[in-house]
DNA sequence: CTGGATTGTCTCTTACAAAAGACACATGTA
DNA sequence: TACATGTGTCTTTTGTAAGAGACAATCCAG
């Protein structure tokens, strides 16, 4: 199964049909469908167009909405014909977190962070395939970009990109590389070798800084968590003032090493 | 596990849907079961335990589960053959935390109530008509018991059941609260009379106390959170030591009405 | 007012998923 | 050694859920 649906892309323009005809699917796929569409939107939704996001006939979305709003995995939001997630998932998702060491020191570590440095601090996974913000914490500069928890973001772009690749094969990484990814907001274009080249120099190094790669103002630093010897399970990162000193970015490329450091493994 | 399925005993009010064979069932319940059994038994499961907690064929819980893990729903925990709530599930509740203004200014606040006083500290709902710890706050007293996220308890139990049924019609609540849900842990028995003149007080009152309900050492103070007026959404609730004095539980309640309050509309 | 677009509910059909069961391979234990 | 128990992957069968479409009820623009 190799589900690379069409709604991340787009939802009208489908060249990757599955099959010719768009054939009957099982509920089960049409609600994680349903699911990751409301993660990507970030608000409640009409069922109607929630029905074309997903690309399912209406009355089975009617169906499996109703069944999930009484499962309580998805709530009517409030004018009474929208919906969204529900209590349950917040939850199941708590109920994750406790199960999961390292999320939860990771996040105890995140917050600690930014409020010593006063900088954007996250804490990195790869997550089916993509580098994704499990936790972040805003710091206290005047305006920073609220980088949302759960945003997947292109390998490339990032730090914690390098870091979180260092020790795949050459082919591994190419196949969780699309062409798209390695193109820059700003329309720069990167070359999968230089990539390459990148993360071995970040994993052989233990930390990694990016430079105006998601934007013009900001650098990224991030240390690598390990769970085991040479696993990286995730990373730290600081987003900083792209001209932030020499001195100061080693001070806290050395702070932040530290910190990832006591997280990994330790269990 | 002799226990059969607690859970599907009652999965939601009204019609026996319980049938003589165990007929084929939707997979998307079966997901569902499977995602409400992990929640009660709050640790990984192996996949034939899984199978039994929730009733279901071998080999159906073998696909679904491969589908949830590819979906990211599920992860395989540490030794490899049991399975757990996994990260989506953890973005998507940050999601729904996101959405939902309530629930994140309620943890907020929690989180400050318990630091100020000292007391463990709970932001409670209803939950499909169940009382949940939605957000809890442990305090600083030496032992006390973690009540975790998201537990459900008989609404009789609590002060903030009280509360929260307030203005519901007496048939609702009759329905919402089975025989069992009247035995206290110690094995007295409430009268549903009681409780229902219980709740009217507390609904009165706008705030409600139990002493030595859960259990004989603590005593729950509770006050209502209203999304609009006359409709409580949520409460708040402190739990102290039974033996708190008069004084102090006064001033207390008054605390937590005020914060509570500050919770209340203002969307 | 009218015509088009949305919303929510219902019914009926058949394509397809859930379930049964067989298999192969580990374990443990008498 | 046999014998039970748990695990993971097949195939086959058949009951039913997904989907098409019809319906009434709003809503809104022209």
């Amino acid at each position: 199964m190799q589900d690379g649906n069409a709604l991340a892309a787009r939802p009208d323009i489908g060249p990757d049909e599955d099959k010719i005809s768009v054939s009957r699917e099982k509920g089960l796929n049409r609600v994680l469908h349903i699911l990751e569409f409301l993660h990507t939107t970030q608000r409640a939704v009409g069922i109607g167009d929630l029905a074309k996001g997903v690309n399912a006939p209406r009355s089975t979305t009617y169906t499996l909405v109703r069944e999930l709003v009484d499962a309580g995995l998805l709530e009517m939001a409030g004018d009474g014909n929208r919906v969204y997630f529900g209590k349950k998932l917040y939850l199941y998702g708590m109920d994750y977190v406790r199960g999961n060491d390292l999320l939860r020191r990771g996040r105890q570590e995140v917050d600690n962070l930014s409020r010593e440095t006063g900088e954007t601090s996250e804490l990195c996974m790869l997550q089916s395939g993509r580098y994704t913000i499990v936790h972040s914490s805003p710091g206290t500069r005047p305006f920073r970009i609220s980088s949302a928890t759960g945003l997947q973001i292109p390998l490339p772009w990032t730090a914690s990109g390098r870091l979180l690749l260092a020790g795949f094969e050459r082919t591994v990484i190419e196949d969780m590389v699309s062409e798209d990814d390695l193109v820059l907001p700003d329309g720069r274009r990167l070359l999968l070798d230089d990539f390459i080249a990148d993360i071995a120099m970040a994993g052989a190094a233990g930390y990694c800084v990016t430079s105006g790669l998601v934007d013009a103002y900001t650098k990224c630093l991030a240390a690598p968590v390990f769970s085991a010897p040479g696993k990286v399970e995730a990373t730290m990162c600081l987003v900083v003032p792209i001209d932030t000193s020499e001195e100061k970015t080693v001070d806290l490329i050395a702070l932040l090493r530290e910190r990832a450091a006591r997280l990994s493994i330790a269990g």
